[in-house]
RNA sequence: CGGGGCGUAGCGCAGUCCGGUUAGCGCGCUUGGUUCGGGACCAAGAAGUCGGAGGUUCAAAUCCUCUCGCCCCGACCA
């Protein structure tokens, strides 16, 4: 595993200086496990936000936005939902000077909050399904903070949907599990495993909840993205009815799903290596650097006017910049822009100037092509996509290797140590079972796949009952 | 909250055991020069409440007492 890629604050803040840098914040202990994200980590963000709103306008659905404080009778309402929550809640106990009546929560999601909007909102089924999207950030008062992965303050998205029907409902819940999947396949080029949660890890008031779980480098597993299906809860908590086309009055059926900065995380434990960062180039804010090489003053003059007129033409159509800056010589500015992890690095110097070349340099391998100057965007743009494909190759090469069928307990709990990795096991469903798994492993049950693989025969890895499916047990974060 | 560790320049650290010149080193920063196809070099320079308070002493970064803060491991989790 690369070194610099321990999921440690102090690694990531070292390495990834100008990604995030939590550290300003922490030397004060009130606000330790938030985050400050500077700009560059924070243009990653935008394109992240970006490329999810795409594909969230595309499955019909609109932003909106909720309060950040929710009352302390909303939040107790629906009574799992609450007991999983209250615990690491913020609380606000004071405004204005005064002592509140009323107790208000820092929202750690939404749900309660948007459903007794939605209660205003839903008389008909003529004003079903509403599809909302929230884009906010949420406290949850962690005892332990992980940069990136268990902040105390987080950025995410949050969708709630209503529908008229359970079978639509099922349905959204299913559309978006697989819209996180295409995102994270598609664009982290990070492969996962789609599946359903046990009862014991499902979301605080869900009837189902699905997920996407990816392997990191060390071979953990890392929840990237949840949608639920929070059947009739919601709505009977809330008393959110509509009338249908019978003029009956029924409950309505509710979704929430959501994804966190904590993709950034799983992007950095995905592809970073012991140079850096390594961004996929479809979500790179930069994609390509262009840094000219010269002798002297005039011969710098004449190296940055030749990269200025060869990306004449790229305006709007790429992000790129020209490192023209004096202080720095080649070879460091080579390592910044790798540390950044920039996909694609172009040194343009006298030798090239005169032979109408350029060198195409990959973050992802290192490999130099030389290539000449004609046609160079339409090359840059196949490479980008190359390596935007190999890096999922690898990653899934990776995971593959370290993914196995295990059938003896006693076995399981070496093999999680060492090697360590993903095991597809029977379960027989009982809760018992799973809770031996956590107690002599420290490992979990990620997830049930949903599309059908691992279905087979079998007997429970604890207990010998009859098991018709294998289930993914995995270390976590 | 339990168990470990650490606070000395912007960052990373040495010095503390065994008290004693003007508190040091690397990186970074400033200025000048030489360099420039893989993290340059030389010279000069700026920058410190040694976490804080109290005590012992002729003398404290160093010893004692109290205190504040941070990090790591465990219980919680997107």
């Amino acid at each position: 595993m690369a070194k610099g890629i321990t999921p440690r604050s102090e690694d990531y803040s070292r390495w990834y200086l100008d990604v995030i840098d939590a550290a300003d914040l922490a030397e004060h202990s009130a606000v330790r496990g938030c985050m400050v994200i500077k700009p560059n980590g924070y243009a990653l963000w935008e394109q992240i936000q970006a490329q999810l709103d795409r594909m969230f306008k595309e499955t019909g659905h609109q932003n909106a936005y909720f309060p950040l404080f929710i009352p302390e009778s909303f939040m107790r309402k629906e009574a799992e939902h609450v007991e999983g929550f209250a615990p690491e809640c913020a609380v606000v106990t004071h405004g204005g000077g005064k002592e509140l009546e009323e107790k208000l929560y820092v929202r750690p999601t939404s749900e309660t909050i948007i459903w007794s909007t939605y209660k205003k909102w839903i008389q008909s089924y003529r004003d079903l399904p509403i599809l909302i999207n929230q884009w906010a950030n949420v406290v949850r008062w962690e005892m332990r903070t992980r940069l990136f992965l268990r902040t105390l303050e987080f950025l995410w998205q949050e969708g709630h949907t209503a529908h008229a029907t359970k079978e639509e409902a099922i349905e959204e819940t299913l559309r978006m599990i697989e819209v996180y999947r295409r995102f994270a396949e598609d664009y982290l080029a990070a492969p996962v495993f789609v599946g359903v949660k046990t009862p014991a890890e499902r979301f605080a008031g869900a009837l189902d909840t699905y997920c996407i779980e990816a392997m990191m480098q060390d071979k953990k597993a890392l929840q990237a993205g949840t949608s639920h299906f929070l059947g009739q809860n919601f709505a009977k908590a809330f008393d959110v009815m509509f009338q249908n086309e019978a003029g009956q009055l029924e409950y309505v059926w509710a979704t929430s799903w959501g994804v966190s900065t904590r993709l950034i995380g799983a992007l950095i434990m995905t592809h970073s290596d012991d140079n850096g960062l390594v961004i996929p180039p479809r979500l790179a804010p930069l994609k390509v650097v262009i840094v000219p090489i010269w002798k002297d003053d005039s011969q710098r003059e004449s190296m940055c006017a030749a990269a200025r007129r060869l990306t004449e033409s790229w305006h709007g159509r790429i992000t790129f910049k020209i490192d023209e800056r004096d202080q720095y010589r080649p070879g460091y500015k080579f390592n910044e822009w790798e540390k950044r992890g920039v996909p694609i690095r172009i040194e343009l110097g006298p030798k090239d100037l005169e032979a109408d070349q350029v060198v195409l340099v990959r973050r992802d391998t290192g490999e130099k092509i030389t290539v000449p100057q004609d046609g160079l965007l339409p090359r840059i743009e196949t490479l980008l996509e190359e390596i935007q494909a190999s890096l999922f190759q690898r990653a899934k090469a990776f995971r593959d290797a370290n993914t196995f069928d295990e059938d003896d307990f006693e076995s399981f709990k070496r093999r999680i140590e060492e090697p360590g990795g993903f095991f597809w096991v029977h379960w027989c469903g009982n809760p018992a079972c799973e809770a031996q798994f956590q107690e002599t492993s420290k490992a979990t049950i990620r997830c049930v796949p949903i599309d059908g693989s691992k279905r087979e025969s079998g007997k429970c890895i604890v207990c010998g009952a009859p098991s018709q499916q294998r289930v993914l047990v995995a270390k976590s974060y």
